[in-house]
DNA sequence: TTGAAAGCGCTAACAG
DNA sequence: CTGTTAGCGCTTTCAA
C-alpha cells in the first residue's frame, strides 16, 4: 500500500538517501573567474549535460588560490558530491592523497595531474600554430601579450610562441613579451589587452618594427584593438593579430583566434566524472583538445579557405594511458 | 574523549546533517540563459555573498520554461534546499501553493509575485527615463529594438518606452518597435540586435525618418551598432541609440545605457533568502532597483554631466509591505 | 518473490 | 550542564 502512495506525486528524500545510500547525485564544480566569457562557455556545456543526466551541480566560483583548497576540501569532507570537476588551475598537492584515500573522483579541465583523468587543451601546440600562421604571412618582429605567468596557460601559451619563432628563425625577447601582473582573471581580460598593447606599440622602433601581435586570449586581442585604434594603428594593416579562444563575442571583432570548443570541453568533463564514478578502478584518462585555427579579418590574410565557411571540426585525440 | 576527535581535521557529514536537522546549507538558482553577460555579473554577486556566508549553491540553468517548473518542484521535493533564488521568470503558479505549504523560502529576482520576496528593477521607469533622454535630444522618430514579448522585462521596458513617447506628444506604433520572436535568450542577443536594426533601418522614410532607437539591452546594442556600421550609419550621428543593462562590455562600446547595479542585485537576493529562512513569518519585502543613466557616446549627447565621473551609487528604494 | 529490520551519522530532546 | 538516546527517511540486507 507503501508503493501506492510513492507512485503519486513522491520524491525521495536528498538526505536520507544520501545518507543510506552514500551518494548525492552531485557534482561540485571549482572554477575561477567564471566571470570570464571563456568559462561561460564551458560552464554552459557542463549544465547541459548534467540536465540531461540529471545530476546537480554545485557551484564553486573561486576568486583566490586558496579558496580552491577550501573547496575541495569541503567537497571531500562533506561527503555531498561524487565527483568534482576542477578547472583551470593547479591542483593542489596537498590534496592529492586526501582525494586518492577517499576515492574521490576528480576530473582536471584545462590542467593536468597524472593521478588523476585530465582533459587538456594544446596550448603549447595552439600558440605555435597561431604565431606560425603570423610568421608566415611574412612577419619578423611579433609581439605577444600573455596572461600572469603563474597561470598555467599563459606558461605554455608563451611556449608555443617561443616554439615558432624558433622554428622560422626569429628571435625571442621579452622585451616582445607583455606578460600580466598579479591580477584580476591573471591578466586575461580587456583592461591588461590594453594596456600591453600600448606599451607594446610605444617599445617599437624603427630599427625593430613590430608588425604583429599574439594574444593569448580573445578578451585581451579585444583590449588591445582599442589600444592600437586610439593610438591611430590599424588592424590588420599596421599590426595583424591572431588571439585565442574563439569566445562568441571573436566573431563580432571578426578576431582571427584559436578556436578551442568550449562548450564540448565542459559536457564532455561532465561525462567523464560520470564514467569514473562507474569505474573507479581504471586508469586516469586524459582527452586532449587541439585548437583550431580560425581566420578572419585581424590576420591580415585575405584568402581564407577555412574562414567562417569551416564547419566546427572538433579534433579529439583520446588517449588513454595507464598508470 | 569523542570530542578530541572531532576538534582535530573533523568535518560532518552533509548528509547525516541534514536528516537530523532538516537543513542543508545550500541554496538552489534557478536562472535563464546564464550564458547572458547580464546574468554572469548577478551570478558573481550571489556566489560572492554565498562564500561569503558560507552556504552551498545549487546552480539550476534553464533553456526553457518546462525546465524551470521541474527544478522548482525538483527543489521542493528533495527538501535538499533552504531556499531558492529564482530569476527573471514569471514564477508557474502551480507551484506557488506548494511553496507555500512546505515554507521553502524563495527570492524573485527581477521578477514578481505578491506572495513571496522579490527584487525588483524598475524596467518600466528605465525605459521611459532613456527614452525621454532620447527625446529630449530633440529626436521625433525614435524606434526600439526589443526582446521576446512574452519576457516580462520586455513588456515593462515596451510600457516605458511607451510612456515616454506619450509624454513627449510622439506617436507609438509598432512599425517603429522590433519585438524578437520566441528565441535563444529571448531575443536578447547581439544577432537580433542586428536583424532587428536592418529592419528599422529599412523601414526608415524620408517622411518619417527615424534618428534615435531605444534598446533594450547592451548586447543586442552590440548587434545593432554592428548592422548600422555595416550599413553605412554612423552611431550616434544618423542613429542615436540609448539601451539597457549597462554589462562590463557597454564601456568598451561607449554605449549610453541604464545602469542595473547586476552584482549587488545577487548579493542582495542571497542575503534575502538567508534572512527569510530565519524569519519565515515576516510579510513578504519588494526591494526596488531603479536603473541610472550612464551617459557615453551613442546617444550624442556631448555635454555629459554625469558622465563616467558618476558614482555608481544605486538608489535602493526599500518599501516592506505587509501581505 | 515480498516484507520486515537494521543501520547510515548526525541533531535534538531528554535524563542524569 | 553534560552524557545518553531516539529518531530523521531512506537503502540494503536478511528472513520469511
Amino acid at each position: 500500500m507503501l508503493s501506492a502512495a510513492k507512485r503519486l506525486n513522491y520524491f525521495p528524500q536528498r538526505h536520507a538517501r544520501g545518507l543510506a545510500s552514500k551518494k548525492s547525485n552531485a557534482i561540485s564544480i571549482v572554477i575561477p573567474y567564471f566571470t570570464n566569457y571563456f568559462f561561460i562557455e564551458v560552464l554552459q556545456g557542463v549544465q547541459d549535460k548534467a540536465a540531461e543526466l540529471s545530476v546537480d551541480l554545485m557551484l564553486y566560483g573561486v576568486n583566490n588560490p586558496a579558496e580552491a583548497e577550501l573547496y575541495l576540501r569541503r567537497s571531500l569532507h562533506y561527503g555531498h558530491v561524487d565527483g568534482v570537476l576542477f578547472f583551470s588551475m593547479n591542483f593542489p598537492e596537498s590534496c592529492v592523497g586526501r582525494f586518492k584515500e577517499m576515492g574521490l573522483p576528480v576530473v582536471l579541465v584545462d590542467a593536468y595531474h597524472p593521478e588523476f583523468d585530465s582533459l587538456r587543451v594544446e596550448n603549447r601546440e595552439g600558440a605555435h600554430t597561431a604565431t606560425a600562421h603570423l610568421a608566415q604571412l611574412g612577419h619578423r618582429t611579433i609581439g605577444m601579450i600573455n596572461g600572469h605567468l603563474g597561470a598555467q596557460p599563459a606558461q605554455e601559451r608563451m611556449a608555443g610562441y617561443r616554439d615558432a619563432l624558433e622554428e622560422h628563425g626569429l628571435d625571442f625577447s621579452m622585451d616582445l613579451v607583455k606578460a600580466a601582473p598579479r591580477q584580476r582573471l591573471d591578466g586575461f581580460n580587456k583592461e591588461w589587452g590594453d594596456t600591453a598593447m600600448r606599451a607594446l606599440i610605444r617599445n617599437s622602433t624603427p630599427a625593430n618594427h613590430m608588425t604583429a601581435v599574439f594574444v593569448a586570449s580573445d578578451v585581451q586581442a579585444i583590449g588591445a584593438m582599442g589600444a592600437a585604434r586610439r593610438m591611430g594603428l590599424r588592424i590588420p594593416e599596421d599590426i595583424a593579430m591572431v588571439s585565442f579562444d574563439d569566445i562568441e563575442l571573436a566573431q563580432h571583432f571578426e578576431l582571427t583566434t584559436m578556436r578551442q570548443p568550449m562548450y564540448h570541453i565542459g559536457a564532455l568533463a561532465l561525462a567523464k566524472v560520470m564514467e569514473r564514478i562507474d569505474h573507479p578502478e581504471a586508469p586516469p584518462s586524459v582527452s586532449t583538445f587541439v585548437p583550431e585555427l580560425v581566420i578572419r579579418r585581424t590576420c591580415g590574410a585575405k584568402e581564407s579557405r577555412e574562414n567562417e565557411m569551416s564547419v566546427l571540426h572538433d579534433r579529439i585525440q583520446l588517449e588513454e594511458s595507464g598508470t
